[in-house]
DNA sequence: GGCTCTTTCGTTTTT
DNA sequence: CGAAAGAGCC
């Protein structure tokens, strides 16, 4: 058993922790922290925040006011002497909440309140490890993969164990490693029911070995790592039980089991600590990530909670918004029941379009939201969300073909781009030059004559050595071999001609040495790499500079910090805090190099997709990465079967429930304004589809509903039939046809909307092969039946005509009935009736 | 070793 | 349809 202390210091010595604080507790009267702090809350808020330290959950719903509570409990907490700076942690999800949370706490308290324990799981995990390396069994510069990195890694694997990939799909088996590992499972802790998952297992092992030779872990290893050096180490586990008096957690209906898990290990049921745990059943929509609503209604089981608190009072939309999300989200089973309620009175109404097709509604939408921005709505606040990415593009082009500026959210994002990759590739070879990943990204790049056949003879040399690829260098004879031992040469040089430097300077002067610079210069159109390449070193710049790693950066008293001495931590002598540059870590009093946090930095925060920022632009992204936002008008768009509710959803119960929270979670993004529109035609992986409208639009109070549109007018009475005509008749076809689009008068309804004039585009269904347009001819023959004409079934109900076949006796019909799936249908026996 | 042609695949994804 | 990754060619 290592020495570890468990003498955990009293509160006294952890406030001493903030020793650039004035003063670290002050003692305030009920009246003061009431005026401050306390005020504008309402009754059910104003109970969360004051609660006693007890376990509680609080339901909040969407723009209840929770971040304000959250913070505010933090800061009442310890104005009123509750608890120490460092007896408290909060838990976020995303990087984003984790700084909001922080900024808003140094608003509200007399502290620095850098060095307490506010972050993301993964971000306090790797504090945590990072404290205990040793404990934890892992090397002292521990590099992080993020997913893209972990995907390569278990590629290496499989390839190194001479696997077919066809079978073991990289991606999908680093999925199923995280799934494991979330789970809390190690490779021998696996159910072998098969031989496919015996095989995983095994590559899961493999996976383990390499990432320890290499010295990495992934995302969920930290949390897993953290959990069980908790589990496994007694007085590591009393220290921090002891320590953390109070513990808040935010958006706990997507914690996953090991997340719950190591929650209670830092506070187990029944030890007394106060446990806050925030979250709304109804915006859980990570279910297919590991998220387990579940752990809302387990937590308040486990921990015998008796104060559920519920935040009901909406402080962001109108009543007809909430109307409709509180309609809609009721129709959800194993709800823990709560309904949005507004002092803002009815607003405008919901507002409903259809449209022909999926270029048309991108039309509409770039209309609708250019009037709003005539009538003075900034772009920012519009936002426009789908289901899925790919209905980003048409939206896109008609943005773009209009020039009007507008931003989409969830690309790829700063940290991720391939130029930036090599030049962090590049930093953690200096760090630490046994990272195969990082070494395998670059060794390359800028090409040095080292090429497939010299890196597998490198590969094979390392891994009947059990050593990493750098070591393994002298192993790999010839013209290869002398080229690795360059590559090595550079890597030395690097990390010799950055000793003692500044973190700008680091990266400067790898920059060059590594000749990445060089290369972009050259490259022609190496320019935008160039200036992101500028930019990373802003943002290690930025970093220096917030986390206080500057010239003035002033060691702590090490010995105080959280109850460990350096020693103790380390089971070994921390570096002399010689250069400049070099600070302890404000907890743990680690020394660390700039580099390396910002190495570790750069992994847990992938930055920002960085879209021409300052513009005001219309905002596009997904319902997903919506959540947590809002905006003055929303569009949700794509509302159609099959799509929004999703068709891969729609095969248990759970699915569509998941669907129907993620449409919840978009409406209640409306501030003033929400618009919701669906498309008979759509053009999706090269084909044409004709969609029913969404079963979300039908759940909705009709009340607060204004159609834009005539309503149902019924599908494949517009476009799709107009085409069809058109296509049979042979005339129009060839244009048609060769744009791939068709230019027709607008309908009715239109014209009368937009002005006489007013023309309309549809995508065109445009028949791929002769045997598609042989049997849409063969479908004109029935009855009144044709391809992209709605019908109606007896049992099945409405539905839309995809494709007819066959003649006499054999004819038959594939019918898409919405919710009841695609059918296919023997016209012989069905009895199918045209609608018009 | 780097370029071009071909094949494959397409829901969402905070870390 | 269109991106991205892999295979194959010079």
């Amino acid at each position: 058993m290592t020495a570890h202390p468990h003498d955990a210091p009293g509160t006294d010595s952890l406030d001493d922790l903030f020793g650039d604080a004035p003063a670290p507790r002050p003692a305030l009267g009920a009246a003061e922290a009431q005026n401050g702090l306390l005020k504008g809350l309402n009754p059910e808020q104003l109970a969360a925040v004051t609660l006693g330290q007890e376990p509680a959950l609080i339901l909040a719903g969407a723009g209840s006011g929770k971040t304000r509570v959250l913070t505010t409990r933090i800061a009442w907490l310890l104005r009123q002497g509750h608890v120490g700076p460092g007896g408290l942690m909060a838990v976020t999800f995303t990087n984003k909440a984790a700084k909001e949370m922080s900024t808003r706490l140094s608003a509200m308290l007399p502290y620095n309140v850098r060095g307490m324990w506010i972050g993301t799981f993964h971000g306090l995990c790797n504090r945590f490890l990072r404290a205990h390396w040793k404990l934890a069994g892992l090397p002292q510069g521990f590099q992080i993969l993020d997913a893209s990195d972990t995907v390569s890694a278990v590629k290496r694997v499989i390839k190194a164990m001479n696997l077919d990939e066809e079978r073991f799909v990289p991606k999908q088996v680093s999925w199923f490693i995280a799934g494991a590992k979330e789970d809390g499972l190690r490779p021998k802790d696996i159910d072998l029911r098969d031989e496919q998952t015996r095989k995983l297992a095994e590559i899961y092992q493999a996976y383990e070995d390499q990432c320890k030779r290499e010295g990495v872990v992934d995302f969920a290893e930290l949390m897993l790592r953290a959990y069980e050096l908790m589990r496994d180490n007694a007085a590591v586990r009393e220290h921090y039980q002891h320590r953390f008096q109070y513990l808040l957690v935010d958006e706990f209906q997507d914690t996953n089991k090991l997340q719950y898990a190591w929650l209670k290990m830092f506070a187990p049921p029944g030890r007394g600590q106060g446990v806050f745990a925030v979250g709304d059943d109804d915006q859980s929509i990570y279910a297919f990530r590991g998220a387990r609503v579940g752990n809302m209604s387990d937590f308040e089981r486990e921990y015998r909670v008796r104060r559920v608190v519920k935040l009901e009072q909406n402080y962001r939309s109108y009543g007809h918004i909430l109307d409709a999300a509180n309609e809609l989200i009721s129709r959800n089973s194993h709800r823990l029941g709560k309904n949005l309620r507004t002092e803002m009175g009815p607003g405008e109404p919901v507002r409903v379009n259809e449209a022909a097709s999926d270029f048309n509604e991108a039309q509409w939408l770039l209309e609708e939201a250019q009037a709003l921005h005539r009538q003075g709505l900034p772009r920012s606040e519009i936002a426009i969300l789908y289901r899925s990415n790919a209905q980003s593009r048409v939206i896109e082009s008609a943005l773009f073909n209009a020039g009007v500026p507008y931003r989409v959210y969830g690309g790829l994002r700063f940290f991720e781009r391939a130029e930036v990759k090599h030049a962090l590739a590049y930093l953690r070879l200096i760090e630490n030059a046994n990272d195969d990943t990082s070494f395998l990204r670059v060794v390359n790049f800028p090409a040095r004559g080292i090429g497939a056949r010299t890196l597998e003879q490198l590969q094979d040399a390392a891994r009947q050595s059990g050593r990493s690829l750098y070591q393994s260098v002298a192993a790999v004879p010839g013209k290869g071999g002398s080229n690795l031992a360059a590559f090595v040469n550079l890597i030395e040089s690097m990390r010799n001609l950055t000793q003692g430097l500044t973190l700008r300077e680091i990266i400067e002067q790898m920059l060059e040495t590594s000749g990445l610079a060089e290369f972009y210069r050259t490259d022609k159109d190496g320019a935008e790499r160039l200036e992101n390449l500028d930019e990373l070193i802003n943002a290690a710049e930025a970093f220096v500079t917030q986390e206080g790693f500057g010239k003035d950066a002033v060691a702590l008293p090490v010995d105080e910090l959280g109850g460990f001495t350096p020693g103790q931590i380390a089971a070994g002598d921390p570096p002399a805090i010689a250069a400049v540059n070099l600070t302890p870590d404000a907890e743990t009093g680690e020394i660390v190099s700039p580099l390396a946090a910002f190495l570790t930095h750069a992994s847990l925060e992938a930055g920002d997709n960085q879209a021409q920022a300052g513009q005001d632009a219309i905002q596009l992204m997904t319902v997903h990465s919506a959540k947590g936002l809002e905006f003055d008008a929303v569009f949700i768009t794509g509302l159609e079967e099959g799509l929004f509710p999703h068709e891969n959803s729609l095969s248990d119960g759970d699915g569509l429930e998941e669907e129907r929270r993620l449409m919840y979670v978009a409406i209640t993004r409306a501030r003033q304004r929400l618009y919701l529109s669906f498309s008979q035609t759509r053009m999706l992986h090269g084909q044409t589809r004709y969609n029913v409208k969404s079963r979300f639009l039908d759940e909705l109070p009709e009340a607060s509903l204004k159609w834009l549109t005539p309503r149902n007018q019924g599908f494949g009475s517009g476009f799709a039939r107009e085409y069809q005509q058109a296509w049979e008749r042979g005339s129009g076809l060839k244009s048609m046809v060769g744009a791939g689009r068709v230019e027709r008068q607008a309908p009715a309804w239109q014209q009368e909307r937009e002005g006489k004039d007013a023309p309309s585009f549809g995508g065109a269904p445009v028949p791929k092969t002769m045997k598609q347009a042989a049997a849409a001819k063969v479908g004109a023959e029935h009855g009144g039946l044709r391809v992209g004409k709605a019908v109606f079934h007896n049992k099945f109900g409405e539905g839309v005509l995809l494709t007819l076949e066959g003649s006499g006796p054999d004819a038959r019909a594939q019918v898409n009935f919405g919710r009841h799936g695609t059918k296919w249908l023997a016209l012989s026996v069905a009895k199918l009736t045209p609608i018009d």
